[in-house]
DNA sequence: CTGCATGCAAATAGTTTGCATGACG
DNA sequence: CGTCATGCAAACTATTTGCATGCAG
């Protein structure tokens, strides 16, 4: 488990070297995504940003978010209805959990996704780069209320 | 493995039976969803049932996607750059091989899904309803494409 | 200084909605 | 015949783009 601190530095480092530029902008938005796992949306991370830099656009959020994504700092969950998160809190993918009633979401960390992995890679002659793993269901809490 | 008579028909019995309208314009739109296996965008099913019915509309194939949705016949995949496709060739909710370069999406079937499946329920205690497992990575064929 | 980044506003794409007309049951 | 579905156009939402100004390197 790498420390946000580390984190950090490392993106703003590779930044750097790709030729990017270090805008306070981008170090507030950084700094937002890779403390918050709670898989913020778009919006959500724009106000986050705005408490610490009231003038930023939404625009410069979304070409933040997809010069990080290009970097594969970051990936997005889509929703399934349309809206998207963003997850910059885990660098590797992994899949979600998310809560059809509550809309939480949760990550999750199994070895078996290894294995569907290499069976897809052997079975389809794919070769994979990436995926994004959506589990839809009742989280505990949701199961629990909707019992009473 | 069902036939594609056999689902048609039980579709449309089951139109019938939670009192939704048989109009031909959802028979096509139908007929074309569950015999085209090649993911096709929502403009792309509104073109070919066009092709029948020249006055349909785009909003029609919304309203009638959508319902199939709920009813479970069919599900939406995401591309991830903000474009969505339509699955209403499989019934069942299955992983699916989308390569990154000439987009074709392939549908997959491997017995290790539910080694996942079964592996979340019992760490994180959710209750999965369904998934969407969509892997990326880049085909057979453009995989000695871009060797060239 | 030079050019990339920002921020505003306008543009765009995909999808949804309201409503009058038409057709299923 | 009453009601739901259709189809058109307008509305909406999320995202993107163009461009003048600002700031990092």
């Amino acid at each position: 488990m790498i420390g946000q601190t580390e984190r950090y530095e490392a993106i703003i480092n590779k930044l750097r070297n790709e030729g990017f530029r270090i805008t306070p902008q981008r170090l507030s938005i950084i700094k937002v995504l890779i403390s918050d796992n709670s898989h913020p949306s778009i919006e959500r991370v724009y106000n986050q940003v705005k408490t610490d830099f009231p003038t930023t656009s939404l625009a410069t959020i979304y070409k933040t978010v997809a010069m990080l994504k290009d970097m594969g700092e970051l990936m997005e969950i889509s929703l399934g209805d349309g809206s998207n998160r963003v997850d910059g809190y885990t660098p590797d993918t992994h899949p979600h959990l998310i809560c059809s009633h509550c809309k939480k979401i949760v990550d999750a960390d199994v070895e078996e996704v290894k294995a569907v992995d290499l069976a897809l890679t052997h079975t389809y002659g794919f070769k994979i780069t990436g995926h994004r793993l959506d589990f839809f269901g009742l989280c505990p809490e949701c199961q629990t209320i909707s019992k009473n």
